[in-house]
DNA sequence: GTCAACGTTTTTGTATACAAGAATATGAAT
DNA sequence: ATTCATATTCTTGTATACAAAAACGTTGAC
């Protein structure tokens, strides 16, 4: 494996974006993060640019990179192609998916329910990435699936905030099961209706995420 | 403006992978290309990072960037992909287009049928392509506009093998004017279902896209 | 006091130098 | 002759040095 260090840095990077260290429109000096790092200008560079391609800062010509926070508008855009994504995802599979993936959606779905019941939020936040991840997999699609897994990466801070609705574990858990009963009929268009809406930004749900958005995350 | 050159750079080995001068699988040497253009490897191995982020060639640490023109496989999947992300454009549009908007598809397709009537294959597919990036825009959803117009840029040498087909380019027509019929309406249904089979792959479209894989583009 | 022009400083972009890992060649032993 | 070990070369990854552009501050004119 043996990563380079400015792979290395750019998920650190994207972490402390993430959580709020680097605030929205603040500019990222290259040699305070080269002391930071202890390394020096050139993984820098190297790590700004791959966050600049992803989109999670933006980089002037001879002005510098800056951090920039994708506003409300732009949120409930990426929030409405996810669930487009995600519905595709679930209308393929709902042609193409095996038993045995059936049986893993199951499990995955039980592990989850009983993190629910153990009020144990990490663990249900790791068993849905893991139902989602699954879909997109059995889209059948690898291209779509790296597609969507590359946005929910993007929108996995956002996303959290969701979960922090009184009782929507509970709602979220029985719309997955909703999702696996429409596959287990192969009825796609279902499927996608229902996970549409499972993942839309939509009703309270909005103005959770909208007064979450000044600290920006977590 | 004043683009850098490692922009400048990437660009042109963008266009040099697909146009064949770089076969797949072939490494690309930083030292060659820093004397092919007469720059240091600095902003050479900046070009070849942006390169494997949008997934045209991959980097293998240590070991140096290889072209990677997509697969058979890949390619139906990313052509099945554009075909979902500008069938929800088009539905998303159905219900936001403007008067103005729909004038201006109009006025693009007008613009198309005399390129086809004049037999400018280049000219139509400029129109085409405006035709397309009007509705991405019309989605109002301007991330989706983004990832649609991303995609379509990677597609971009494979689309143009498929208007070589005899009389493709009267259908394509015919199709242009069945989707803004359909917008007109409100239709997003319609209109959805109509764009998607207007860029899928299908029929005697897969033959040929296939047969044009080995020269791998133009 | 405000604004503009000039010069300084800072910062980005590029070139070059150096370090370390991978590929390759060389040679010895079986 | 083949294979394994070692040395050499080549290439990538990182550090440093330099150039050019932008930001900043100062000074002077009005």
């Amino acid at each position: 494996m043996e990563r380079k260090r400015a792979d290395i840095i750019a998920d650190e990077l994207e972490g402390l974006i993430f959580d709020g260290t680097f605030a929205d429109g603040e500019r990222l000096d290259e040699v305070q993060l080269s002391e930071r790092f202890a390394v020096s200008r050139t993984p820098i560079r190297e790590a700004l640019q791959r966050l600049a391609q992803s989109g999670l800062v933006e980089q002037l010509p001879r002005r510098g990179v800056f951090v920039r926070q994708p506003g409300p508008i732009e949120l409930i855009e990426m929030f409405e192609v996810m669930a487009e994504l995600e519905a595709t995802s679930a209308r393929f599979a709902a042609s193409r998916i095996s038993d045995d993936a059936l049986k893993e959606l199951n499990q995955t779905n039980a592990r989850c329910n009983a993190a629910v019941e153990a009020q144990d939020t990490d663990g249900y936040y790791r068993e849905n990435e893991q139902f989602h991840a699954l879909l997109y997999r059995q889209s059948g699609n690898r291209f779509l699936e790296q597609e969507c897994l590359r946005l929910q990466r993007r929108l996995q801070p956002f996303r959290r905030v969701q979960l922090r609705l009184r009782g929507r574990l509970r709602q979220s858990m029985a719309e997955h099961e909703r999702i696996v009963a429409a596959l287990e009929n192969g009825d796609g268009d279902t499927a996608a209706n229902e996970i549409r809406a499972h993942v839309a930004v939509q009703g309270e749900k909005f103005h959770h995420l909208m007064s979450s958005l000044k600290p920006a995350a977590e």
